[in-house]
This record gives structure tokens, C-alpha cells and sequence, in this order.
DNA sequence: GATTGCTACGAGGGGTCC
DNA sequence: GGACCCCTCGTAGCAATC
């Protein structure tokens, strides 16, 4: 599974690993990238089946029809004590990124038959039973990421995922063990922990939601109770854009009893 | 070297709003 | 119907431990 689709490169003299827009790297016809920030030239792989390993500063091209193979150093945290060595992942630019007609990739993959009504991704030929999920399933094909972190300039499709990414710049951590103390960035994470370690099995059934839990991303308060998380918000952060976001779905609870809701709204933003 | 526990994140499912 | 939000599952990769 691919873990990077942004090129990363390294900003000359500070060594510091940037994240690159696709964009920003010039095709050439002859399949071979220009890197602008060293102006070196990437030699294109002879050999389809073998990409091109690469320097760090450099990223190196293998080849094929219809996009190249890049390998790139994905992102790590910069967490103490995690995995922040760099590694390596290959990944798949296509030229149909800036050629939308060109889809020419996957092609010795088995597609599956879709059935009638089904909506097939024509790049990985996954079926998807609605056109707002393949719409959204699309966005993961796409190089450009709509929401960039602004600590680390990494980019993701959802702005839950860029949340739950923040966590790792702001160190909080919602999800407690009752047990131990000990502390989580993920429901999922303290699940697997009370499983192991504590042998407490969830008793939810697969998928099945969960407790809401409130979280505050600003100071990592956290209640069950929506109306304590929000009259947190509005006395400790009250530029929070999701006290606005409260008020909006309040006034539009209201507004379907009675006026004064609105007027309310109204007057609290 | 193998196993365990954890972090981080890609991506699908579903609800809601506009 | 698209965008947004939140959820979940699955998994790569690492450090610590066995």
C-alpha cells in the first residue's frame, strides 16, 4: 500500500525534506524528469521492470508506458522515538496527470465485472456501489492532496486524516486507558492495547460506531458530552472554527422548531 | 532473529449539508 | 451530486523486548 504520493525533495543547503507538488516537476518527452532545484538531469530506467534507485537529493525515474516509476523518501514525524529514519517507497507517476485522456496503467491486473449500476475506477478498476464513492476514490489517484499540514507541508484528501495527522506535531492524545494511564492518538490504537495488554475485548461488533468522543485540537481536551465540549471551546477557544461549526448545526436544529434559533445564531457569531 | 506493541496513515463506509 | 466530516479497518515500519 502506498504510504507517499507527493514527491519529497531536499532543500539545498539546510538538508531540510520538502514536499514537492507534482507540478512542480517538468516532464520531458523523453521520459525523464528536470529537477529544478539542483538542475540536474534524471537519467530514464533502460529496463521497465528494474526502476532506478536513487540518491536522496535525486529523485530517480524508472519507466514504462503511460507514467514512471518514481522511488521517493517518504515522510516521517520527527516524533521522538518513532520511526523517523528516512525510507523509501516506490510510487507511480502517470502522465495522465496532466494528460486526463491517457489511462493506460493496471493493465495486467484481472479487472472484476462489475455489475449493473456498479461504478468502476477506470485506473484500478475497483467497483464502487455509488458515484460519490468512486468520485472520492478518485481523489486517492490524484497527486495534488487538498490539505496541508502546516507544520510538516504534508498534504492528505480528508481533513479528518490532516486531524489525526496534527496530533503528531501537537502531541495530543484522546484515547486513554481507564488501566494503565497510558495515552493514544487513535481509538484503534488504545483498542489494540486494551486487547494485549489488558485483555479486554471490545464489544462492538465489526464497524460498528463507537462513542463519540469530543476532542479539542487546541488543548486536547476531551468529553463524551457534546455540550461540555463546546462550552469548553467557546470560553477557552473562542475563535475555534468548530464552535462555529456548532452554532451552525444548532441554528439549523432550531430553525426547524422555531425562529428564534436563527436569531440566536445569528447573534452568536 | 523473532515477536510484541505501538505509531502513522491510506482508504472505504456512512451521515449530513449545501 | 459534490463536498465535508467522522468513523473504521488494515497494514507498513519501527523500537523494545524476548
Amino acid at each position: 500500500m502506498p504510504r507517499s504520493f507527493l514527491v519529497k525533495k531536499k532543500r539545498g543547503a539546510c538538508g531540510a525534506w520538502q514536499w514537492k507538488e507534482p507540478e512542480q516537476l517538468e516532464w520531458k518527452e523523453d521520459n525523464t524528469f528536470v529537477d529544478e532545484m539542483c538542475m540536474k538531469q534524471t537519467p530514464s530506467c533502460p529496463d521497465p521492470q528494474h526502476p532506478a534507485t536513487v540518491s536522496p537529493s535525486v529523485i530517480t525515474l524508472g519507466c514504462g508506458t503511460g507514467g514512471m516509476r518514481v522511488s521517493v523518501p517518504l515522510e516521517r514525524s520527527g516524533r521522538p522515538g518513532a520511526d523517523n529514519r528516512p525510507s523509501w517507497s516506490t510510487v507511480m507517476l502517470r502522465r495522465s496527470v496532466y494528460e486526463p485522456t491517457t489511462l493506460a496503467l493496471h493493465r495486467a491486473k484481472p479487472r472484476p465485472s462489475p455489475g449493473s449500476g456498479d461504478f468502476v475506477c477506470p485506473m484500478c478498476y475497483k467497483i464502487f456501489p455509488l458515484q460519490r464513492m468512486l468520485t472520492r476514490h478518485l481523489k486517492c489517484h490524484n497527486l495534488v492532496k487538498r490539505h496541508p499540514c502546516r507544520f510538516c507541508g504534508k498534504g492528505f484528501n480528508d481533513t479528518f486524516d490532516l486531524k489525526r495527522h496534527m496530533r503528531t506535531h501537537t502531541g495530543i492524545r484522546p484515547y486513554k486507558c481507564e488501566l494503565c494511564e497510558k495515552a493514544f492518538t487513535q481509538r484503534c490504537s488504545l483498542e489494540s492495547h486494551m486487547r494485549k495488554i489488558h485483555s479486554v475485548h471490545q464489544q462492538y461488533a465489526y464497524r460498528q460506531r463507537r462513542s463519540k468522543i469530543f476532542v479539542c485540537e487546541d488543548c486536547g481536551y476531551t468529553s463524551s458530552r457534546p455540550d461540555e465540549y463546546f462550552l469548553h471551546v467557546r470560553q477557552c477557544h473562542p475563535g475555534s472554527p468548530a464552535l462555529r461549526r456548532y452554532y451552525r448545526r444548532q441554528a439549523h436544529e432550531n430553525s426547524s422548531f422555531a425562529p428564534a434559533g436563527r436569531y440566536l445564531f445569528n447573534n452568536l457569531i
